[in-house]
DNA sequence: CTCAGATAGTTGTCACGTCAACTACTGCCT
DNA sequence: AGGCAGTAGTTGACGTGACAACTATCTGAG
């Protein structure tokens, strides 16, 4: 009655869903700033280095880069300007199609991911996996990937008819 | 190798990070969507009134309303401001010690809670509850909690060594 | 009493991300 | 070919929150 939500729902799963803002805020601001002042790398910037140096080609469509980070398009291409300034990394002419731009991974963005990697592994580590049983984590991940999967299905921002014909984010070489 | 830290850590654990990442950023952003276009409120300043509609005195100080939400000092300030602009929350001080500020509920606020209440319970069964069966939501809750209660252990902005001292977050009327 | 240090809150400035509008390019349709 | 709808990306204006500096107040040591 004065706690929120209670008549229309069970009043755990408010709770369950309340504890997950707050762990999220805690987590990753701990996580961030940790990240930040060693490596001097954002959480976002970050996640950038990781999906490209996980891509095949080392690189990634802004478009593509978007949607994995989901992030509005300008935020990614702001995003991608501060990383490129600093020479993380670098933006590719498509050739196939001149609408294309790739965000490319540098040899000092490399550099910068392997360097970020122990830190934020050990972050992760102590802010996050170190409070959780193997078990816990299973479950956790599960839960997590089947709310994934029910909100990404429909209803969200990208996704327009057109995305299974976009194929493989990486194709056609950009420089070479 | 290539998609992330995996040397120093167990890749689930990784990878359960990532989904609390995603999962996060999509169940919020469709939440708060669906508050925003129907109620107008975002969900910082949805917590804010239910925060407050929870309280005994239906009123917090500032300090302890940063702390509860975990935003800054200059940004409970801010959010404040918009409330009480659009009239559902009011100012009050503080007779005991005017240094103190405290953000009480408005009869709009109120009204406002109280509509928002059902649109949010339904938002969170369709992007979360949904989702998960009554054993995922206990598990998944009690991970939250424990990793809340880890994090919250140390090393977090607020809670000064005099924390304990500063008692209720309310006590002594305001206006009265 | 008085002043130094702590505490509560607000304000200036900035970083980051969003939406909407824009440019540039592609590709279909006639 | 010409034109137009659709797609990729960038830019302008803005909202929100953070940090640091500031004001005002309280408290305790002398």
């Amino acid at each position: 009655m004065k706690e929120g939500p209670g008549s229309t729902m069970n009043q755990d799963r408010f709770q369950a869903w309340m504890n997950l803002l707050q762990a999220h805020a805690v987590i990753t601001t701990r996580i961030e700033n940790e990240l930040e002042t060693s490596c001097g790398l954002s959480l976002a910037e970050h996640q950038v280095l990781v999906r490209l140096a996980g891509s095949v080609e080392r690189r990634f469509r802004m478009y593509d880069l978007a949607d994995v980070l989901l992030l509005s398009k300008s935020g990614t291409t702001r995003l991608v300007d501060r990383l490129e300034k600093r020479g993380l990394v670098t933006r590719l002419l498509c050739e196939g199609d001149r609408r294309v731009v790739f965000a490319a991974l540098s040899s000092a963005g490399e550099r910068a991911v392997e360097e970020a990697h122990s830190i934020l592994a050990s972050a992760i580590e102590r802010s996050f996996s170190r409070h959780l049983s193997d078990e816990d984590i299973a479950t956790l991940r599960g839960s997590l990937r089947r709310l994934l999967e029910g909100n990404e299905a429909w209803a969200d921002h990208r996704c327009s008819p057109s995305y299974p014909a976009r194929a493989a984010p990486s194709r056609r070489a950009g420089s070479s």
